[in-house]
DNA sequence: CGCACTAGTTATAAAACTAGTGCGGTGCTTTATT
């Protein structure tokens, strides 16, 4: 078959990008793959191509309400038609009538966690899928355990539905997420594609400094003398908006964006920042997926990170065009412990699962069961998803594990920050790459110089700094 | 754990101390009752 002429036809593309061709040859084939490639490297064509050429329908797992939208306006904006996103912003009746004539659409965008509602699994099943793809797959390691555990259930489904061809799809992934994704998707000797991780035009950076003042001053100083567009990674949402207000009153371009703020708001100001009228978004880590935008010339982290492979991907945004690009962290001694508390408050504690499990026992209904236990309502959905598999001690035994398991990950990103090696060679080797050859301007570590930075002034700082009169009035207005 | 904030204390009163408290990230879903 002429992939290529198919390409060119359907997509109006000359030639494939790398790694996509092997991707498609692949799932075409009927074989379970795993492909892990850079964001930006076309990871959509690698089901939309041979899902056009299949019979049957495409079902399309995804993260994120607003990326699936995204998405499917995309392709409908490129000529599919057959396209349609299950989510929770159907209104009701319009979701009984999709789900009528589910078999004429090709591509269905779904959420996990519609995906393990029964109702959804009758429609479902009387459907014929050429293709299941799992879209930011690394999700199923990084939320699946205590955060979104419909993430674990999307294997029960694919058993039920006789294990259609699966792809899996991510940017980043090491041997843990690697087998996470294998064993939830029941994936049967899946060929796994790997593209190297390794970005030669970031220059890395870790800075000590003694102070959140000081991590302030040092922001303010970078962010209005050296290039953007970039975005700053914060511990808090709180700390996100500060952030931001200061930059602010600098005059420069930028806001703020976490789960604090309304859909709306999220969604314009990544649309601003992607059409280049914010320069700077100050943000939690809710900031980054589906955000494709190739330009973005610094990330600064002012916390660490939660795990190697969240820095990665968290870095791995700046310089997708290919030019040269910056990522600086900057940390003070007290941030290890800031982080390491978050992760332990992750996961609930062994009396509060006792508690939970005593009260149901007595016969109490689970919603008020969980708030006398003192359970999030993330933590009682978690734990219910624990109970229909293991038993109570072993929940138990099994959360302790996950723990334990998660601050052995937050180890291994303070020796990054703290190890003094080289912060390239750390960082692959985590992902069990090495590097091979290191790039003039590597990192902190290895000897850099920013001149490159300074040198291009192309920010679009307005002169007038704003005042707090101005602000409150922007603010309220 | 460490921070920012609050309430209470002191004893010319005012501002400055102190002890206690709360907070710290990620997202999907809600079809039932007045």
């Amino acid at each position: 078959m002429d992939l290529k002429e198919i390409l060119l036809d359907r997509f109006g593309y000359d030639n494939f990008r790398p790694g996509q061709e092997e991707v498609i040859r692949q799932v075409l084939s009927g074989r379970d793959t795993i492909a892990i490639l850079p964001t930006g490297m076309g990871k959509s064509l690698c089901y939309q191509l041979p899902g056009s050429i299949m019979e049957g329908s495409v079902l399309i797992v995804s993260p994120l309400v607003s990326l699936m939208e995204d998405q499917a306006m995309r392709m409908r904006k490129n000529g599919e038609k057959r396209v349609v996103a299950l989510n929770s912003f159907l209104p009701y009746t319009e979701r009984q009538r999709i789900l009528g004539q589910l078999h004429t659409f090709k591509f269905i965008f779904i959420s996990p966690e519609m995906l393990s509602q029964n109702s959804f699994a009758y429609h479902l099943n009387r459907l014929s899928l050429s293709l299941v793809v799992v879209d930011e797959a690394h999700c199923i390691s990084q939320w699946g355990f205590d955060f979104r555990p419909d993430y674990l259930r999307i294997g029960d489904f694919l058993k039920q539905m006789n294990c259609p061809p699966i792809l899996a799809l991510t940017a980043t992934a090491d041997d843990k997420v690697l087998k996470d994704i294998q064993q939830y998707l029941r994936m049967d000797k899946p060929v796994v594609f790997r593209h190297s991780l390794d970005r030669p035009n970031i220059s890395y950076s870790i800075l000590e400094v003694n102070s959140a003042f000081e991590k302030t001053a040092w922001i303010i100083e970078r962010v209005t003398h050296t290039v953007g567009p970039g975005i700053i990674y914060a511990s808090s949402r709180k700390r996100a908006d500060e952030l931001a207000i200061a930059l602010q009153m600098e005059g420069v371009a930028v806001q703020s964006y976490h789960a604090g703020k309304e859909q709306d708001d999220r969604a314009i100001i990544q649309e601003q920042f992607l059409n280049g009228e914010l320069d700077w978004i100050c943000a939690t880590n809710a900031f980054g997926m589906g955000v494709h935008k190739d330009d973005i010339r610094q990330v600064i982290h002012e916390h660490i990170p939660a795990t190697v492979a969240a820095y990665v991907q968290e870095v791995g945004r700046a310089g997708r065009d290919g030019l040269p690009a910056a990522a600086t962290l900057l940390y003070m001694p007290a941030d290890e412990q800031t982080t390491s508390f978050i992760i332990q408050s992750d996961t609930p504690g062994e009396a509060e699962i006792r508690h939970y499990s005593k009260l149901i026992a007595e016969g109490l209904p689970p919603g008020e069961a969980a708030e006398l236990a003192r359970l999030t309502e993330t933590g009682k959905r978690v734990i219910d998803y624990y109970k229909e598999h293991y038993s109570l001690d072993k929940i138990v035994h099994h959360l302790k594990g996950l723990s334990y398991e998660k601050q052995k990950l937050l180890q291994q990103m303070t020796h990054l920050v703290k190890g003094g090696e080289c912060i390239r060679q750390t960082a692959l080797s985590y992902f069990g790459e090495v590097c091979r050859s290191k790039p003039a301007q590597c990192c902190s570590n290895c000897g850099l110089s920013i001149e490159w930075l300074t040198e291009a002034p192309t920010r679009k700082i307005t002169n007038e700094k704003v005042s707090w009169d101005e602000r409150i009035t922007n603010l309220l207005g």
